[in-house]
DNA sequence: TTGTATGCGTTATCAA
DNA sequence: TTGATAACGCATACAA
């Protein structure tokens, strides 16, 4: 029942671990009678090499640590999903740990996988990872890949290579579409200043409408800080209750969006008719809200795979890939909330 | 750049590694002058103890693997959260894997868990891992603490620990409240029968009925097997378009009841008023949807700690759990769609 | 073709 | 109080 070792085969068949060892690599040196008996016993005992001693030997884990904000956000998931796949397939297992937002955990959690001698770091960081970015700077080691996903950190010394969405593009196929659909006032209820992710969205938002000479209220833009239902549910009772109400809600992520289709249906506004929502990241929650809610995709798994890839161009092939920025496409997926000409059956886009 | 060792401190120091092993753990044999520069050769260092070599040495990974079936499932997302807390706490890290409902990757997953020296195997099984029990029973080591979450498989030999939330009591709970809320015709979309986890939640609801002299009706059961909104949608309509109507739908999940929300919203049937729909699991979708969700929650992130501190007590104090069963507390959460009378505000329990 | 010895980084046992 | 060395399990350079 306990594990059997090198040393086990070779005391039953009367010769050296060297030998055994050999024999279960197939080198050519050891003749073929020795190599059967060693596989037969090696077999019988259902030999398996101790993971731990090859990690001491080769000084290689076969495993990489993966740090994110919160385990129940859907594109969270999705991201691991991609990356359990792509890992698994070149024979690596992943750790994971959950920072819950705390820049300081999020530091303690990339020492403890360094001295957990992971191959690879990945980390989704919070926004407020950037307020200890020197910390986490000197933190970073050159000989171990380290890839910063959905954000972009900008150090003083090092590179280090990102992978995210393309949100700037993905924000401005949003509004053209709202636009195309005839809307003429959009609004958006955003992240915070802080944060570059709600910059980039906030950006493409203003970049469009000026393009297209849309009116551009800045009553029409809210800071959102708690990014739930309730808030979005009041964010679009004050929208409503302007005198210059907008006639379409672009939303910083699908639950806020979720929240403004409660508030407008409180507030007897009808959606699409009277206003669009257009959510962000085209999480589960969008297809089963109601209305359904367009929203712009943001491909999660695809993130995944390529993030490990990404990874093993290093760790295999030693490709230098610091500078690497990756941005892969977003997709508008349009659903109810945006269509004032009713849609025939919902669009189940997701990958 | 690269990572130090007790060689390097002890080389600076022009001692042994011996000594400064010593010095580091403060054993009383070593000289407080000794003990001072070894400490302070360390720090400049930033020594720390490679976690491999101590695998190696301790026969003790201080990671647990967990396999679950889809990551995306909130209820899934709530106990590896819950895993990760206790897991963190106690100075071990989790190692995942996605089995997407497949037995013989749940299988081959076993084994590898095993094989990268695990000190505890978590899981999460697809209903389907039953049929190759015996596969299953042969691959369970003694030695090695395995617990089986939210089912319970029954093996010849060995006996594994379960743990698991309360279905039976939930859903008697849950049908309680509809009856007691005036609903008569109460309906159930059920899982397949070959799965004891949707046996358990039928024989609560067909109990629950008999004891309250209800009608049974064999056309108000159906079987579900995609589990997705489009089926919750077609079995509702099918169940509304029966002579003898129900007049509340209890759903095997949240997502079959989304599904069956939208079934009844496009027959033109009101909910609550006309006809009432519970759901299973209470996960987050249950609060974005129209109307809201009533559901029966599941304490995912309490089942995930009580794991962790069922697994540890077996690891640290040798305490013998294979004969452990615990079942965990369920709870109705009522929101609008079984409130014929409106609610004021929603409820937002969740733990 | 096979055996011996070394090292990966630790801790612990035995000597000194 | 400190040093030398074995052991954890494995692969491999070197000897035989």
């Amino acid at each position: 029942m306990t594990k059997t070792t090198l040393k086990d085969i070779a005391k039953a068949l009367n010769t050296t671990i060297a030998t055994v060892s050999r024999a279960l690599h197939d080198k050519p040196e050891i003749s073929d009678s020795m190599k059967n008996r060693v596989k037969e016993v090696a077999n019988l005992y259902s030999y398996k090499p101790n993971a731990t001693a090859l990690s001491l030997k080769f000084q290689k884990s076969y495993r990489i640590g993966v740090i994110f904000p919160k385990l129940s956000h859907y594109y969270v998931t999705q991201i691991l999903s991609g990356m359990l796949i792509e890992a698994g397939k070149n024979g690596y297992k992943m750790l994971i740990a959950e920072s819950n937002y705390n820049q300081f955990k999020e530091l303690e959690y990339i020492k403890e996988f360094y001295e957990l001698n992971v191959d690879a770091i990945l980390i989704l960081p919070s926004r407020k990872l950037s307020l200890v970015k020197d910390k986490l700077e000197n933190l970073i080691r050159d000989d171990i890949p380290f890839l910063i996903i959905d954000r972009i950190i900008k150090f003083d010394q090092k590179t280090v290579p990102s992978i995210a969405s393309d949100d700037y593009g993905g924000t401005t196929e949003g509004i053209k579409h709202l636009i195309d659909n005839g809307y003429k006032k959009i609004a958006h209820l955003r992240g915070e200043e802080s944060s570059t992710l709600a910059n980039v969205r906030y950006y493409a938002y203003r970049d469009c409408l000026l393009k297209n000479n849309m009116e551009l209220n800045p009553d029409w833009v809210i800071l959102c800080n708690k990014f739930n239902k309730a808030e979005g549910e009041a964010l679009a009772i004050r929208l409503m209750s302007l005198e210059n109400r907008p006639d379409a809600i672009f939303c910083i992520s699908d639950v806020v969006a979720v929240g403004v289709l409660s508030g407008l249906k409180k507030a007897g506004i009808r959606v699409p008719e009277d206003v669009a929502v257009l959510g962000f990241s085209n999480s589960d929650l969008a297809e089963v809200c109601y209305p359904t809610l367009s929203s712009i995709h943001q491909p999660g798994v695809a993130i995944g795979k390529k993030s490990i890839r990404l990874l093993l161009s290093n760790i295999n092939m030693k490709k230098n890939i610091s500078r690497e920025n990756i941005v892969m496409k977003t997709k508008v997926i349009v659903r109810e909330s945006t269509s004032r000409i009713a849609l025939s059956g919902t669009n189940s886009f997701r990958t």
